[in-house]
DNA sequence: CGTCGGTTTGACTGCAATCAAGGAAAGTGG
DNA sequence: CCACTTTCCTTGATTGCAGTCAAACCGACG
């Protein structure tokens, strides 16, 4: 924690440009001239380790972040002692911009594996975005973009049914994997049972039994953290509460 | 509903400058000078009517709005065609944001009273923003504290008990009353139980019966829409879960 | 080998959804 | 103004799903 890392100094030099990320993340729509102001803000940190906090509640607004490697979750603590999941953040995804209406951070982000980071201080990042359109427009989008996944937590919580909220858990998940150029049918979960039952709404016990549920249906194959998605389709209708046993709704498409 | 309404253009022309929200809008931290600039962007529209859309799914991203008078709500109708509530929006509350990530609205906003709004472009104000950085700084902020309202959310429908979403939710339009300079213990919910459960993803009854309970307890008194808070700190407690009543949690209470 | 964190599974219970009925308020037309 | 409709809200009785409690299982690791 104390020391620094010097085997990694050149990996963590390497810049935007040369990102395998670059089209997900902020620079993409940035073009090649104004990719070099873009570069000189950014920082990268050395890795951190699984459970390390990159920010803390109450933090003031210093940056925001992406992962290039590894995941992590954003996590507040209610009142009564109750961990919440706010939210997963795969290498790519923006996030730290819960600090953005009040200057502070309104909760704390955890790496849920070992993990680095890309750091783009804010105010250095906004007032570059003021000079470069093409900047600031990328910079609104990406923003809104991590506000849409808030959006689809909303609606994963406001699900009634515990079997849609995990199903559709899992085939976001996949979705997300997909963007980021990973398999989107094969992939391991970074995050515990526990914590996804934190982010859903639920306790761990009936995480699992939903899993076990489309593990004995065929939707999926589970074994421990390592997710395959059988039947991509099936698993899109357990998403929409349409796929119940015992709630036959005709669907005539006799699913594979 | 259908004709100008012409007694009400000269309230409709009047600026940014002059308008009672302006402490709590998108001008607030905008100087004097800059505020012209602003000013020439503002457009706004004739009043709507109590159901009417503002937008619906799918729409291009023109503009954000501002409820300058009356409340919105936005709502997503899921596959099952139930509809959830993502939002309500009350005067000087910025809304329509959830199009900046994908360039479309992902929902539908719908007056819940009669209602006029301000209406943004956003083409025309992101160049202006990046013109004026105190505007940009400002909208940044403003983009934030619509997201802190969405985590407020995910908050409420984190909670597990009924109880404490439904006395939550009294409490945190309350600070919202109070922030648009409105009596903070005596309002009118603009929205109906049966909206108020798709907001809190409960059914109507359920809020009724939380309506109840808080009221035979005397934290509140109920009567329709019409609330009033007798026992603010009772409202709190309830809200943070340790006020059941058959749960009686020692809570220590120095927590200064 | 044993320990340990994480996961699965089972049995039971409690809370909120559902089903159902009645009441209150607000709008509509005579 | 009143009867009527409609909409919204409240309350009661019952049921089902997910939370709770408890135990066993599993893979990782020392």
């Amino acid at each position: 924690m104390s020391e620094p890392i010097p085997l990694n100094l050149v990996r963590l030099r390497r810049s935007c440009a040369e990102c395998s990320l670059q089209q997900l993340c902020l620079p993409a729509g940035v073009d090649g001239a104004d990719m070099g102001r873009l570069d000189t803000v950014v920082q990268r940190r050395r890795p951190l380790a699984r459970g390390d906090s990159l920010f803390r509640l109450g933090d003031p607004l210093r940056a925001v972040y992406v992962a290039s490697e590894g995941s992590f979750k954003t996590v507040v603590v209610n009142a009564s002692g109750e961990e919440h999941v706010l939210g997963f953040h795969l290498p790519g995804e923006l996030f730290g911009l819960d600090a953005i209406g009040s200057g502070q951070h309104r909760c704390e982000a955890v790496a849920l594996t070992d993990a680095s980071v890309c750091e783009l201080p804010f105010s250095q990042l906004s007032s570059i975005a003021s000079q470069l359109p093409s900047l600031q427009q990328q910079l609104l989008r990406v923003i809104g973009q991590s506000a849409d996944r808030d959006h689809d937590h909303v609606d994963l919580l406001s699900r009634r049914q515990a079997s849609e909220r995990i199903a559709l858990f899992v085939h976001g998940l996949s979705a997300r994997y997909r963007r980021i150029g990973r398999p989107a049918d094969d992939f391991q979960l970074p995050m515990s049972r526990d914590e996804i039952a934190r982010y859903l709404g639920l306790v761990l016990e009936t995480v699992s039994r939903g899993f076990s549920r489309l593990h004995d249906e065929g939707v999926i194959e589970v074994r421990g953290r390592r997710v395959r998605i059988l039947d991509e389709e099936a698993l899109e209708v357990a998403a929409s509460g349409c796929g119940d046993d015992q709630n036959p709704q005709p669907r005539r498409r006799d699913r594979a």
